[in-house]
DNA sequence: ACCTGAACACCGTTCAAGT
DNA sequence: ACCTGAACACCGTTCAAGT
């Protein structure tokens, strides 16, 4: 069989959500395709450049509508929300885009876009980065942690009294950074109890 | 030769900050030592109780006086700072660290001290913990890209317009997070522009 | 353009056996 | 208690050659 660069990364998103990122190798992606494991560097440069397109195609896989309508702080929450829905679709999601992030892979960043909305906040660019970072690093912490609880209650070792993360402390999480940096927006004193400007 | 677990560790660790993550192989480990590779396994059951060793090595090396004198607030800026200061010790230290504690390995986690410091503060359990794993999320992934971008220019690829993390944008981050932690804090009305108690 | 076949230089882990 | 030697079942990657 004869197979484009994007059957690949379909095939190798398919392997990752059935047999977890431990698992993806060049040499499994071959195989299940019926394919020599050289045949995949005919489309890929590395292993790494692979992953990559797998995070990417994850995330575009989970990409909604464009953010711009919104005020500046539902749009954050809308694209962390949207980022950790994409990760929770398939298994290990969150640390296989999480890497690839790391290694400054990948074209599908979600910091530009969060950047964007706190601009339109008001914010330095500066700080608007460091902001758009800090929500970042939150939110591939938390799905990672989320992931790999559901990974081991799924194998049976539920422990009863460990406090597992979720949608709540998600939330939780998402709006304890979201009321610091609102603390920060220039010219402007908080009303502390609503979060919402009182001047 | 004949050694001791702790002896592997150490040298597992040299081998960390010489040769980085990807090459701290138990094949390397032995060579390193004299040994066959098997004769690890007599002192751990794995690679991954290995690492977990080494990363509470890294964490035990950074390890400072407690910090129950402090006021909560800066018990939690002292914690994250020792936190970071530990990783940086060490060549990948930040993602060896986050690794191991992914995966619940390693007997060193900063949360719990986050969560008794958080108490001090006045917080219910269930806020501490979300907030404490906040923080560790967001020192895991700064500290992780630091560690990066430190290698990138190590190895000479200086972008000049990228913007690289360091101890400022820590610092940003961490008081970013605790404004928000801050503003929760049960039956107080917070000065905003001080960060401080007004009542 | 896309793939095969064979090779190279590695992995983690197990296990019987040695001292 | 600590280690050897050999094996098993894998890796990512390269490269000449095929269609």
């Amino acid at each position: 069989m004869r197979y484009r660069r994007s059957d690949v990364v379909e095939r190798a998103v398919t392997v990752l959500d059935q047999h977890g990122l431990a698992d993806l190798s060049m040499r499994r992606i071959a195989s299940e395709l019926g394919l020599q494991p050289s045949a995949l560097y005919h489309h890929f440069a590395s292993k790494q450049v692979l992953l990559a397109a797998v995070a990417d195609e994850i995330l575009d896989r989970g990409a909604r509508t464009p953010h711009d309508q919104l005020a500046w702080d539902a749009a954050v929450v809308a694209i962390c929300h949207e980022l950790r829905d994409a990760m929770l679709a398939y298994r290990d999601g969150a640390e296989l885009v999480a890497t690839v992030h790391a290694f400054g892979l990948g074209t599908r960043s979600p910091v530009g876009p969060l950047v964007a909305a706190l601009g339109r906040g008001g914010f330095a660019l500066d700080f608007a980065h460091a902001a758009a970072t800090t929500l970042v690093h939150f939110v591939f912490g938390h799905v990672s942690d989320e992931q790999t609880h559901l990974q081991a209650d799924s194998v049976g070792a539920l422990g009863d009294t460990e406090i597992r993360p979720g949608a709540g402390s998600f939330d939780l999480g998402l709006s304890l950074i979201l009321d610091g940096v609102r603390q920060q927006q220039p010219g402007q004193v908080q009303d502390v109890l609503s979060g919402r400007p009182s001047s």
